[in-house]
DNA sequence: CGAATTTGACCTGCGC
DNA sequence: GCGCAGGTCAAATTCG
């Protein structure tokens, strides 16, 4: 079935958009406090199984997905690693897991749910809540030493201005969004950029070490385009011809066993198939943590997570966000490095004015992998003052092109705001 | 033989 | 305006 009646080209379309917003918000820093209402965020993302829609609005219970226990979490090994060896249980159901098929059999499997089934999914839920709160908290700290105030944190009483694209990113299966009812007779291209240009999209990407090509990740997808020098894959989601979600897949140019995945445009047409749950529910988490008000200024950076000091034993993920393409990408680093030595186990740095998210970027840069290139080690000690970041990340400029150019964009933006403010001095 | 992949053409957006 | 990069399309080819 052809999606067009020809290659790329302007194609007449007719597009309707359910929510239909500003681009502006999330990489304009004057619109940091336009920052979406967290709960409400994650309310969108995974809505309960008995959500229906009512004159184009979800209806939507409250769920906590971030809950405030701090269970001490075991080693979780790399993502792939898990999904291959059959690990990563297919059915697993948590209060995350809201899909609308099977609801029956999904309430039977959660009492019969073991400790082992569940504990993968949990720990890498768990880990993704408490990237969240370090982010906010490097959110503060960032605009602590760019001499801004903080802005307002994530959880206040103001959801107006929430990126109505984000109710669309569906971890649960149900979806919420109705298929394009023209999507018929004109290709997904047109659709797709029909909606990119009123509507923010989060591209959620996972870095992992994986010697296949494809990460076996449940879905169905098929292969449309390929570019470049290494080669970049194009696939799309299969499982119905109107989905629109789209994954491209990649090596690491600085590390070829390292496989890229980057999902975009998460809101699947139809049921999540039972093996893709996993997944699912871990992009929608991440995407929820980078809407939940996790932008730490504008422009772009990249953060590096840590452990957290409220779970010191957690295998801690690298986490990035970038803000300089058109979409911003959260990126779940789960190649794996060391656990850290006792000294970089929380509580880190009491006193500290840094977050923590930087003793683990300290560690990671005393410890670096071989396959990153050599790099001296940068700090004795954790980061207690924004001296020692500021020569964390040259290192990570001179390390990586790629945080040179997100780098750049951070300045300039915080020069262009200070002329703004302080009379172009 | 149908489905999936490959691959060159084509389009859009962006920087210079 | 031009060139480049990113992304998509669809005919041709390969695969099961
Ligand atoms: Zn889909």
């Amino acid at each position: 079935m052809p999606l067009s009646s020809h290659g790329g080209g302007p194609k007449p379309s007719l597009t309707v958009d359910f929510h239909r917003v500003p681009k502006q918000s999330l990489i304009d820093s004057h619109h940091v406090n336009e920052i979406p209402n967290k709960r409400a965020c994650l309310e969108s993302a995974h809505p309960p199984s008995s959500t229906h829609e009512q004159n184009g609005a979800a209806e939507l219970r409250e769920l906590d997905f971030f809950p405030r226990e701090n269970i001490p979490l075991r080693e979780a090994p790399a993502f792939a690693n898990l999904l291959k060896e059959g690990r990563v249980p297919s059915d697993v159901n948590t209060d995350l897991q809201l899909s609308s098929t099977g609801s029956e059999q999904s309430m039977e499997e959660e009492n019969e749910m073991d400790g082992e089934k569940i504990s993968w999914f949990e720990e890498a839920r768990r880990k993704i809540a408490e990237q969240n709160k370090e982010l906010v908290a490097l959110r503060g700290f960032m605009c602590d030493i760019n001499g801004r105030g903080s802005p307002p944190l994530s959880g206040e009483d103001d959801d107006d201005l929430i990126p109505k694209r984000m109710h669309d990113i569906n971890g649960g299966g149900t979806p919420i969004v109705p298929p394009p009812p023209t999507i018929n007779g004109c290709s997904r291209e047109v659709v797709a950029r029909e909606e990119d240009a009123n509507v923010e999209e989060v591209r959620v990407a996972f870095r992992d070490r994986s010697e296949a090509s494809l990460i076996p990740d449940g879905w169905r997808w098929r292969k449309y385009g390929q570019k470049g020098k290494p080669p970049r894959s194009y696939y799309r989601c299969t499982i119905t011809s109107t989905c629109l979600v789209r994954k491209q897949v990649q090596r690491c140019a600085q590390d070829k066993s390292i496989l890229i995945t980057t999902y975009i445009e998460w809101n699947h047409d139809h049921p999540l198939p039972p093996a893709a749950m996993p997944t699912a529910s871990i992009i929608s988490e991440a995407a929820s943590m980078f809407l939940s008000g996790s932008i730490p200024i504008s422009g772009g950076l990249i953060i590096i997570n840590s452990t957290s000091p409220m779970m010191p034993r957690c295998r801690p993920i690298m986490t990035t966000i970038s803000f300089s393409a058109r979409c911003p990408t959260v990126t779940l680093d789960l190649t794996e490095y060391p656990d850290p030595p006792p000294q970089f186990h929380a509580p880190a740095q009491p006193q500290s004015a840094v977050p923590p998210l930087f003793s683990r970027l300290v560690y990671y840069e005393q410890q670096p992998r071989t396959e990153r290139g050599a790099m001296a080690p940068s700090c004795s000690e954790g980061p207690h003052n924004p001296d020692d970041v500021a020569r964390i990340v040259t290192d990570l400029i001179l390390d990586n092109p790629k945080f040179k150019i997100e780098m750049i964009a951070v300045v300039k933006s915080i020069i262009s705001e200070a002329r703004q403010q302080g009379g172009g001095s």
